[in-house]
DNA sequence: ATAATAACCTGAGGGC
DNA sequence: TGCCCTCAGGTTATTA
C-alpha cells in the first residue's frame, strides 16, 4: 500500500504527537510481523521521543538510546487514537503516549515491521544498501543516466529498484513514466540523459503532488487522523485499464512486468 | 554481478 | 451461500 508519499504523510500525522512527549509503554499482540518485533521495543518505558523522521519507506523514531524502525509493508496504517480504545483483528502495536493518546500499527498482511538498533539507523542492515531520496538534489539525470548504462531491465521494475532511487513503488513508477512520455517496456540501458532528465522531474512531481494531497489511497491507506488520501483523482494511469487516457483519450493498457502490474498509454509513451 | 522468481500473509472480489 | 481463483500500494532471500 504505502508508497513514499504515503509514508511521509504518515511522518507529518503523527510526528507532533510524538516529539516532545513521552512513551510510557508499548504493547505487542502480534509479533509475528516481517521479522518478530524484538523485545527492546516491548520494554520501553518513559522514553522521550527525539524525532520523528523518514528514510525511503521506513519511519525512525529517535528515543534517547536508540531508533524504532517501522516499515508499513504494504497493507500497514499508523492511527493516532484520542486515548486506549478496543483492538480489533490486525491492530498489532499500540504505543501509549503522555498524553493519553495511543499510536496504533494496524497490519492485516504483515508485511510491514517493526525494529530497534542502537547504531546509527542508516547503517542498519536494510537501510544500508538504499539508493538517493527522490526529492533531493542527488537524485539527477546524470545520476540516473550513469545508474543506467548496461541495465536490460525494463525501465518500469528498474524505477522500482531502492538501490536506484527509493520510495518509488508501482502506483508511482507507472505514474511517473506516463508524465516523462517513456514507454514501461524500454530498457533501462536504452534511456538519453534527455530522457533521464524527464525521468527525474516527473518523479520529483508526481511524489511531491501526492504528498500535498495525502497520498494516494486505492482500498485501505488513512493517514494518522484517519483520512484518506486524495491523490487517486490525479492518477493519470494507474488502475485505469481499458479507460480513456485523459491527455489523448486513446485507451490506457496493462501489461505484467516482474509479477507486477504496470498501466501506460500506448500512444502517449515512447 | 545481474536478473528473474518465490516467498512472506490476509482479504476482497469475481465466476461458477 | 460457498468454494476456488486472482489480485493487491513491498521487500528479502533464493535461484539461475
Amino acid at each position: 500500500m504505502p508508497e513514499l508519499p504515503e509514508v511521509e504523510t504518515t511522518r507529518r500525522g503523527i510526528a507532533p504527537h510524538l516529539a516532545g512527549h513521552k512513551i510510557l509503554s508499548v504493547s505487542v499482540r502480534q509479533a509475528q510481523l516481517r521479522w518478530p518485533v524484538p523485545t527492546a521495543i516491548r520494554r520501553l518505558k518513559n522514553q522521550p521521543v527525539v524525532s520523528v523522521s523518514r528514510r525511503a519507506k521506513y519511519l525512525l523514531i529517535a528515543l534517547p538510546k536508540g531508533h524504532i524502525i517501522i516499515h508499513l509493508g504494504m497493507s500497514g496504517t499508523i492511527r493516532v487514537l484520542p486515548k486506549k480504545l478496543p483492538a480489533a483483528k490486525h491492530d498489532h502495536v499500540d504505543v501509549l503516549l503522555s498524553s493519553g493518546k495511543v499510536l496504533r500499527y494496524t497490519d492485516p498482511r504483515r508485511f510491514g515491521c517493526w525494529l530497534w538498533t542502537t547504531d546509527n539507523p542508516i547503517h542498519h542492515r536494510l537501510l544500508a544498501g538504499l539508493g538517493p531520496e527522490p526529492l533531493t538534489a542527488g537524485f539527477s539525470a546524470a545520476y540516473l543516466c550513469r545508474q543506467s548504462r548496461g541495465k536490460r531491465t525494463p525501465v518500469k521494475p528498474w524505477l522500482m529498484d531502492n538501490k536506484v532511487v527509493v520510495g518509488v513503488g508501482n502506483i508511482y513508477a507507472s505514474e511517473s513514466l506516463f508524465r516523462a512520455g517513456i514507454s514501461p517496456k524500454r530498457r533501462a540501458r536504452s534511456l538519453t540523459l534527455d530522457e533521464c532528465q524527464k525521468l527525474t522531474v516527473s518523479v520529483k512531481k508526481v511524489l511531491r503532488q501526492s504528498i500535498n494531497h495525502g497520498g494516494t489511497t486505492i482500498s485501505d491507506f488513512l493517514s494518522a487522523e484517519g483520512r484518506p488520501g486524495h491523490f487517486v483523482q490525479k492518477l493519470q494511469v494507474y488502475d485505469r485499464a481499458g479507460e480513456p487516457c485523459r491527455v489523448c483519450g486513446a485507451p490506457v493498457k496493462k501489461l505484467t512486468q516482474a509479477q507486477r502490474s504496470t498501466f501506460y498509454c500506448p500512444r502517449c509513451q515512447h
